[in-house]
RNA sequence: GGGAGCUUAGCUCAGCUGGUUCAGAGCACCUGCCUUACAAGCAGGGGGUCACAGGUUCGAACCCUGUAGCUCCCA
């Protein structure tokens, strides 16, 4: 069979996938095995795959796919999340197109085209996860609004209300007017942007006098119900129970004197809103003053703002200005830079507005969640994220769980015709509630809360409800996979999810929801942006995918992406993973293309290359073994890159390939064939959780296996905790050979032709086991012992010995000289920093004896190399 | 405004409890090679005052203080 010289992705992806389907090799039912149990941060139903995706569920696939491989039970849950705001947009906006509004729609049919639009692309995310090779256990896949996991919410609700966790009042909420819904503090995302600051003037009241006071909002100044200032501020300490007019409404407020206020601010003066500000909202409930609302749910001027009415606040902040400045109340207009917020999920600009939220106590029940972090039962990676969150913890405020939308799990609370409320499950449920508190309510009477949940408010129970927890709570299921080992996701989501996930676990399941969480950086291009569908600067990762293949591209990414970094991302680390790939798959075209005879015997150089490169793959695979356990992801797969490349390939195989005499390559003997086999299935093995599909495609080549027989539920290679002296003894062994090199290098000899060396011993035993792979690595006729210095030949001085290559071209005497001086000068300092330090008395008695006695030995080492490199200059006269 | 963290080669990052002339890796770059596994490759090579300034120590990239710049979180 003729295999072609580059790998292709094409014709292995969805063939193994699809394999690895039929076998069922990502399913997971309870057993006596250990669980290894992930579940996936599920994707919005709204989404398409991007990189930060990719990121996330490549290591996630990492580790599930190591843990299957080391025998344990690994179970990977995936699922989507409903996404209220985002997917209620969505459906709005399709109606939208086909001139429907929301307004004219029933709460069901709106509902209706919600779940025809979710069955219609609600998948493709998951679809996607395919191409990159994610091996979730599919068919138990959820998704946050199916009735099993709503009921759970539901359920909770009411647990908590019932515990007196959650409550109802009117507070100052972020409110979204494009999405027309209150929003949680985290969904605000604080920009910096130019603003205007204008200074207006009000006038005080019975007096010429006026007060000027500096706004980014003008538009608000008609809500104004108070002037504050600060009480030690020199400038308006006379207008003590003075009384000023606002501009337009002509109404007349109070100067209140407060030292909240900033007396560097502007004019140090400041107009209060109550209604339209949180800072001015505690000022108004300290000073008890009347609260003017006069922006409406949907960003316009109220009626009870009396000019404007019904303009949108941004234009109206124009308009008020110029009329302002008509009236000559305007002083200056200065241009600055202010924080404003905007919505995570319309990108509208935030309006604080007073409204009757649900909200959820937050002080008792965060409490374990805060404990057992810090404790370390559950673990942040990096760790730097625990200040982070103790900090969040330590400030948190109460959650408003409140969303003026339809999408999602709706309020299970009951309101009778007199305001009086219950929560219950059903409305019959809540009639008999209302009955035990002794209300007469009709059936008819009753309305249940407009409002759904915060999709946070779901998804915190994602952990227990994707096992059934709520609905089965002594279910196999849960009892098995919970607590689960590890989650994967964006240090974004710390608060909105992780930390909320851990409260409820504690809360709901009196245990944590998982051991660690591993903290991805968030994917950036080249200049540093955030990876944006706005700013359309994020690679189509299935185009990704086609171009470099999924191994590669799960390479690439994983190569530059410690835990919690930010990854600047850029197609030609992409690159790099494909050009991995194709490594590896001509590391196995070459022992492919081996002809193996048993007639010949193995020879030296084979048997020494197989013990070197079994102690050195035992060596490697311990080190990414603790790289794995401290989640070091990229420096699990260097170092498996260069297990891979440079011992496997660059050494291992060119020490083994067999010669190539007379335009044929010579066979190779049985036993060194076999044992590199086995070394290529070892490799692939490790390799595997990185780049599942040529691992894949490569071990079905190799050998004649059962339809089962898959390396994806191989197992992970076993090490033994020793250091051989074989490797050691290599690393001079190598020095020698890169030494040889060079100088055929530099003297521009080819490589064709082969060399004499000599090697003088001059300090430890001679070995010579290793001769014949010199020979062989650096083409040469001999490798010769001797005991005096060969003249006229090239040489280099390693720490044991001198070594001489004879070459027919002439010593160029001025250069060797002038080379070698530059050796000698560089020991001579080597040696004097040593023996100033062995000299220092200080030293000699602080440091530890070890640290001394090594000091002594590379004195020892630099004075006897000394020592060689003047010879061999006296040799040169 | 409050808090946390970062700054090591052109880029992305290692550097564990101070201790090898400790300054390292991968990529990129430069030079020479189309050597029948791979040019998506091979063999070599050049890159850094470890942000800056002080201090502690026999010894500092690492510990302390200050300065500058960047990032994130909270208000």
């Amino acid at each position: 069979m003729e295999i072609p010289k580059t790998y292709d992705p094409k014709i292995t992806e969805d063939k193994w996938y699809a394999h690895w389907l039929k076998h069922k090799f990502f399913k997971s039912t309870p057993d006596e095995r250990e669980p290894y149990t992930i579940v996936i941060p599920p994707p919005n139903v709204t989404g398409v795959l991007h990189m930060g995706h990719m990121l996330n569920n490549t290591i996630q696939d990492v580790l599930i796919r190591r843990a299957r491989m080391q025998g344990k039970n690994a179970c990977w849950v995936p699922g989507t999340d409903h996404a209220s705001i985002a997917t209620e947009a969505k459906v709005v906006a399709l109606l939208a197109e086909k001139g429907i509004k929301k307004t004219d729609l029933s709460r069901e049919d709106f509902l209706k085209h919600a779940w025809e639009w979710k069955e219609k692309y609600g998948g493709i995310i998951l679809k996607q996860l395919e191409k990159l090779g994610a091996s979730c256990d599919w068919d138990r896949t959820r998704f946050t609004m199916e009735n099993d996991l709503s009921e759970a919410v539901i359920d909770v609700f009411i647990d908590l209300y019932n515990k007196g966790h959650i409550y109802r009042g009117v507070r100052m909420v972020n409110w979204d007017p494009q999405g027309l819904t209150a929003v949680s503090d985290e969904e605000v995302i604080h920009k910096e942007v130019n603003s205007k600051l204008y200074y207006v003037k009000y006038k005080i009241e019975g007096s010429d006098e006026w007060i000027t006071i500096a706004t980014t909002r003008p538009e608000t100044i008609l809500g104004d119900t108070a002037v504050c200032v600060h009480p030690d501020d020199e400038r308006y300490k006379h207008l003590n129970g003075k009384r000023v007019i606002i501009p337009m409404v002509n109404r007349s407020v109070p100067i209140i004197f407060d030292t909240y206020i900033d007396l560097e601010f502007g004019t140090g003066a400041l107009k209060v809103t109550p209604a339209h500000d949180i800072n001015d909202y505690n000022l108004g409930v300290k000073h008890k003053l009347e609260v003017i609302d006069t922006i409406a749910a949907d960003g316009k001027m109220s009626a009870a703002a009396q000019f404007y009415i019904g303009e949108d606040r941004f234009a109206v902040r124009k308009k008020i200005a110029k009329d302002l400045e008509e009236m000559g109340q305007i002083v200056k207009i200065e241009d600055i830079k202010n924080k404003v917020g905007y919505s995570e999920r319309t990108n509208a600009v935030i309006e604080p507005k007073l409204s009757m939220q649900w909200f959820l106590k937050m002080d008792q029940i965060s409490k374990p969640a805060l404990d057992n972090v810090l404790n370390g039962e559950i673990k942040l990676i990096p760790e730097k994220f625990v200040n982070t969150y103790k900090h969040w913890m330590e400030n948190v405020h109460d959650w408003c769980i409140s969303r003026q939308l339809w999408w999602g799990q709706q309020i299970p609370a009951w309101y009778d015709s007199k305001g009086n409320t219950v929560v219950a499950k059903t409305i019959d449920e809540a009639i008999e509630k209302f009955k035990s508190q002794k209300l007469e309510v009709k059936k008819e009477d009753i309305k249940q809360d407009e409002d759904v949940l915060d999709t946070w408010f779901s998804s915190w129970l994602w952990p227990i409800s994707v096992f059934d927890g709520f609905k089965n709570p002594d279910g196999k299921d849960i009892k098995y996979y919970y607590p689960t080992n590890d989650l994967v996701t964006a240090p974004e989501i710390l608060f909105f999810w992780v930390a909320r996930m851990i409260i409820a676990g504690y809360e709901y399941q009196g245990k944590k929801p998982f051991t660690n969480v591993y903290l991805t950086g968030i994917v950036r291009d080249k200049q540093g942006r955030k990876m944006s569908k706005s700013l359309g600067n994020s690679p189509d990762p299935i185009e990704l995918i086609e171009k470099y293949g999924a191994d590669g591209v799960r390479v690439g990414m994983l190569l530059c992406s410690p835990a919690g970094n930010d990854l600047p991302f850029d197609d030609s680390m992409c690159e790099q993973g494909r050009n991995f790939s194709n490594k590896v798959w001509n590391a196995f075209r070459l022992i492919n293309g081996f002809e193996v005879s048993s007639d010949i015997k193995q020879n030296d150089a084979n048997k020494i290359a197989i013990e070197w490169f079994d102690a050195k793959f035992n060596e490697q695979v311990e080190i990414i073994n603790d790289l794995y356990s401290k989640y070091r992801m990229s420096e699990a797969l260097m170092t498996t890159y260069k297990l891979v490349w440079d011992d496997f390939c660059a050494w291992y195989l060119e020490m083994i390939k067999p010669e190539f005499v007379d335009g044929k390559s010579l066979p190779i003997d049985k036993a060194t064939y076999d044992a590199t086999l086995v070394f290529l299935e070892k490799v692939l093995k490790v390799l595997h959780p990185f780049m599942p599909f040529i691992t894949e495609e490569i071990w079905h080549l190799i050998a004649d296996r059962s339809e089962k027989d898959c390396i994806i539920v191989a197992e992970w290679p076993k090490t033994k905790n020793e250091t051989a002296d074989i490797i050691k003894h290599f690393d001079v062994v190598m020095e020698v050979i890169t030494n040889i090199r060079n100088i055929r290098k530099q003297k521009n000899i080819s490589p064709k032709e082969k060399l004499q060396v000599f090697e003088k011993v001059n300090q430890g035993e001679v070995i010579k086991t290793y001769d014949s792979l010199i020979i062989k690595l650096c083409n040469l006729s001999s490798f010769e012992y001797v005991t005096a210095k060969v003249d006229g030949a090239f040489s280099f001085v390693l720490k044991h010995a001198e070594y001489y290559v004879p070459l027919s071209q002439n010593i160029d005497v001025a250069a060797e000289k002038e080379r070698l001086a530059k050796d000698l000068d560089y020991n001579k300092g080597f040696l004097k920093s040593v023996q100033t330090k062995l000299a220092n008395e200080k030293f000699v008695a602080n440091a530890k004896p070890e640290m001394v006695e090594n000091e002594k030995k590379k004195m020892a080492d630099a004075e006897s190399k000394i020592k060689a490199i003047e010879e061999q200059l006296a040799g040169l006269n």
